[in-house]
DNA sequence: GTGCTATGATTGATCGGCTC
DNA sequence: CGAGCCGATCAATCATAGCA
């Protein structure tokens, strides 16, 4: 209870949020592949470069994005249809493509 | 305690716009940390993130130092002195290792930039 | 300034796969 | 067949950012 915390010495204290721009991007990635939003190493080092993040920040922001999306999928509705609408693609299950940007994954 | 899961079905929408996949629908088994957490309860499962508390970190990070891998013996001997499961170091090891390496993998290139500037 | 929500990071513990 | 490890992920929480 009292448990004084250590709170002096987390590197979680000074956080900068991201850029619209790349949380755009992540945001993209996300709800286009929403039908299995997990990327691969290769498409998180993608993102990141394109971000201008580093790929345990992808990480983080796709395992944030899963968790706070299914535990109120209504709240997200808007922004889903927004992203969804923007893309066409969508992969509805994993399976090999043959695309020329990003490909999701199974190596 | 009483979960109950029933609303939305995967079944068809409309349109546009999300059904629920299984990613969503994923959920983990609570803890078995059986406890040793606090002593003391019943003894039922623990249900919650055991929290480590200070000594307890600084004891397990100082043998870290010494050793990245336990041996059986060693692990007994943690657990005990800390008050602890042998699952419980066992498994503060293998997170450490990864947190280890996750960090050499990010000292070597960490081209700070992005988000904004105050 | 105050109060609440959004969001990035941390971390104990789980899941599937692999090695031995 | 089972135990420990790895890599990825989950899930809860911390601490701050951001906005009304």
């Amino acid at each position: 209870v009292m448990i004084l915390r250590s709170r002096f010495l987390d590197a979680r204290r000074k956080r900068r949020n991201f850029n619209k721009q790349a949380t755009e991007i992540l945001n993209e990635y996300f709800y286009s592949h929403l039908s299995n939003p997990y990327p691969s190493e290769e498409a998180k080092e993608e993102l990141g470069k394109k971000c201008a993040i580093t790929v345990a920040q992808v990480s983080n922001w796709f395992g944030n994005k899963r968790i706070r999306y299914k535990k109120n999928i209504g709240k997200f509705q808007e922004e889903a249809n927004m992203y969804a609408a923007r893309t066409a693609v969508n992969a509805t299950n994993a399976s090999s493509h043959g695309s020329q940007a990003n490909s999701p994954s199974t190596p | 305690a009483a979960h109950l899961e029933a609303c939305c079905s995967p079944l068809s929408e409309g349109a546009s716009s999300a059904q629920t996949f299984d990613w969503m629908k994923v959920k983990r088994n609570p803890p078995k940390t059986g406890r040793s957490g606090e002593y003391g309860y019943g003894g039922q499962p623990n249900t919650v993130r055991t929290n480590f508390t200070t000594k307890q970190l600084t004891e397990l990070e100082k043998e870290f130092h010494f050793n990245k891998y336990l041996t059986r013996a060693r692990r007994v001997e943690i657990a005990a002195a800390l008050q602890l499961n042998e699952t419980q170091v066992k498994i503060w090891f293998q997170n450490r290792r990864m947190k280890q390496k996750k960090r050499e993998k990010e000292g070597l290139l960490p081209a700070k930039a992005s988000s904004s500037d105050p």
